[in-house]
DNA sequence: ACCCCGATCGTA
DNA sequence: ACGATCGGGGTT
């Protein structure tokens, strides 16, 4: 028996950021060898969101955020960890989800709570900014017809924003 | 050149 | 509760 995934079309990522923040939930992120299903994820919209980085503006960094859906937004925080965004909606419209935890299960079995811890064990750094996710098949999201359940909250570790409900967590 | 800040995490 | 650690972005 053969099985074959489906990589996320720049489509999936077109659409409004909050819905497909809610999407990725269930799917399957590769990078190189490491397979993890997606459990928990943040939105960051436009330049209105006082926690979108791109609300200062476009910059060399946020650059890729105004750009084409379905490319990586990888950044430094705090001076040493990483943090994995998916930029989605249209160009010009900066707004990504950033990924929160995964369910490692290939090659080792591992649920990786935290955008740093995440980056860290898959060895994403910013070498892997801008990345065409749709286009990459050593760097991309599986489709999955899994819906998990899920809740909303507050994004976590912001001073600004606090009053949206835009982190999505697989029940 | 200088300063402040930060979508984190491990330790206490 | 707090410090580690450094790049981004604004200001001088």
């Amino acid at each position: 028996m053969t099985s074959s995934y489906t990589i996320l079309p720049r489509s999936f990522y077109e659409l409004n950021t909050l819905d497909v923040a809610k999407n990725l939930l269930g799917k399957i992120l590769k990078f190189s060898e490491h397979y993890g299903i997606i459990h928990e994820v943040e939105a960051y919209i436009g330049q209105e969101d006082p926690a979108c980085h791109a609300a200062k503006g476009f910059t060399k960094r946020t650059k890729v955020m105004f750009g084409d859906a379905g490319f990586s937004y990888v950044y430094l925080i705090y001076g040493m960890y990483h943090c994995l965004n998916i930029v989605t909606e249209t160009a010009g419209f900066p707004a990504a989800v950033l990924i929160r935890s995964i369910n490692l299960y290939s090659p080792t079995v591992m649920y990786l709570n935290g955008p740093g811890k995440l980056c860290k064990k898959l060895h994403i750094t910013r070498k892997n900014n801008q990345i065409d996710l749709t286009k990459s098949h050593d760097f991309c999201v599986y489709y999955s017809t899994v819906k998990p359940k899920y809740i909303s909250t507050p994004r976590i570790g912001i001073k600004v924003g606090k009053d949206k409900l835009w982190r999505f967590k697989t029940i």
